[in-house]
DNA sequence: GTGATAACCTGGGTGC
DNA sequence: TGCACCCAGGTTATCA
C-alpha cells in the first residue's frame, strides 16, 4: 500500500531520470484512471512538455511540467510505476513515452490509481489545499501544530491520522507503528492525547516516516520501486500485520481489531486502551 | 462541522 | 478442481 515513503521512494528514483526530459506521449489505457476528464484532453494538455520537477505532497506524485501545466497521480493501494519494464505487465493503465527513448508504466490491478491535469500553479494549490492537511516531514509538524490539529477531536486518534486533511501521507501501516512508538492506543479520541502524548506521537509519526524512506518502503502485497525492486520497512514491523507474534517492547501478544473501518493492530499492554466512558 | 459507513475494485485466501 | 465468499484498504460521497 503505497504511502508517503513509498511514494518518496518513487520519487527519489524516478526524479533523476524523468526531470528535464520531454513526455512525448501519455497513453492511457483505462480511461478509468483520469476520469471525469477523458483520455485524449489528459494526453493532449501533456504531450511534448518538458518535465521540470517530480514532487511530491502526501501521497500524490507532482510532474510539474513547462508552460505552468501539472499532472498529478495518485497509486491508491496496488499502484506501481515501473521504469523500462521488460514487458507490459498486466493491469497496465497508462503507459508514458519520455523523449530520450524510455518508458513507465502505471500498473494497477485494483484500479484505484488516478490522474489528473491541473492547468496553472493556483488550480495545483487549490487541488491541493482542499484535500490534504500538514506534510510531516516538514518543519510546520511540530507538536503544538498537532495538538492544535487534534483539539476538540473525539475520534479514535487512528482515525484522526488517516485523515488526509490534518496530516498528509500517513497510511495504516505508519499509522498502527506511529501509534505503537509514542504508546498511545489506536482507539484513544485524538482530542483527549495529553501533551505528552501530542509530543510522542508527532515524533513517533516523524521516526516511521523516516524509517521507511530508509528501507526504500515497505512491500505487503504489491508495492515495487520504479525499478521492480521491493522496499524492506515489513521486516521492521513492530506490530502491523503481527497479530499473535510477541510485541517487540515487552512480549505481549499483538492483538488486531478494526478502527476507521481498517485492520489495526496493537500491544494493548504498551497501549493502554481507553476505559469506556461512563454515561452521564 | 463531525464522525461513521458504503462504494469503488480485483487478487488472493479459505472453505466446501 | 471449481466455485462462492470474504478480506484487504485510500479516497470520496453520503448520511445521521
Amino acid at each position: 500500500m503505497p504511502e508517503l515513503p513509498e511514494v518518496e521512494t518513487i520519487r527519489r528514483q524516478l526524479a533523476p531520470r524523468l526531470v528535464g526530459r520531454r513526455l512525448e506521449e501519455l497513453e492511457v489505457l483505462d480511461p478509468r484512471w483520469c476520469a471525469p476528464l477523458a483520455p485524449a484532453e489528459v494526453a493532449d494538455a501533456v504531450r511534448g512538455r518538458r518535465i521540470e520537477a517530480l514532487g511530491r505532497r502526501g501521497k500524490y506524485l507532482l510532474w510539474g511540467l513547462e508552460d505552468d501545466v501539472h499532472l498529478v497521480t495518485h497509486l491508491r493501494m496496488t499502484g506501481t510505476l515501473l521504469y523500462d519494464a521488460p514487458s507490459t505487465p498486466a493491469h497496465t493503465r497508462v503507459r508514458f513515452r519520455l523523449g530520450d527513448g524510455h518508458e513507465l508504466l502505471f500498473v494497477d490491478p485494483r484500479r484505484f490509481g488516478t490522474g489528473t491535469v491541473l492547468l496553472g500553479g493556483d488550480a495545483l494549490d487549490a487541488h491541493l489545499a482542499a484535500r490534504l492537511g500538514v506534510e510531516p516531514l516538514e518543519p510546520g509538524f511540530t507538536a503544538q501544530h498537532l495538538a492544535a490539529l487534534a483539539r476538540g477531536r473525539r475520534a479514535p486518534v487512528k482515525a484522526f491520522l488517516l485523515d488526509q486533511r490534518r496530516v498528509a501521507g500517513i497510511g495504516n501501516i505508519y499509522a498502527d507503528e506511529a501509534l505503537h512508538g509514542a504508546g498511545i492506543h489506536p482507539l484513544r479520541p485524538a482530542g483527549a492525547l495529553t501533551r505528552g502524548q501530542v509530543a510522542a506521537l508527532r515524533d513517533a509519526v516523524v521516526a516511521a516516516l523516516e524509517a521507511g524512506i530508509e528501507a526504500k518502503g515497505a512491500t505487503i502485497d504489491d508495492f515495487r520501486d520504479p525499478e521492480g525492486a521491493h522496499g524492506s520497512f515489513q521486516d521492521a514491523f513492530q506490530v502491523h500485520r503481527r497479530a499473535g507474534e510477541p510485541c517487540p517492547a515487552c512480549g505481549a501478544p499483538v492483538v488486531k481489531f478494526t478502527v476507521a473501518g481498517r485492520g489495526t493492530y496493537a500491544c494493548e499492554r504498551c497501549q493502554r486502551r481507553p476505559r469506556p466512558r461512563r454515561a452521564a
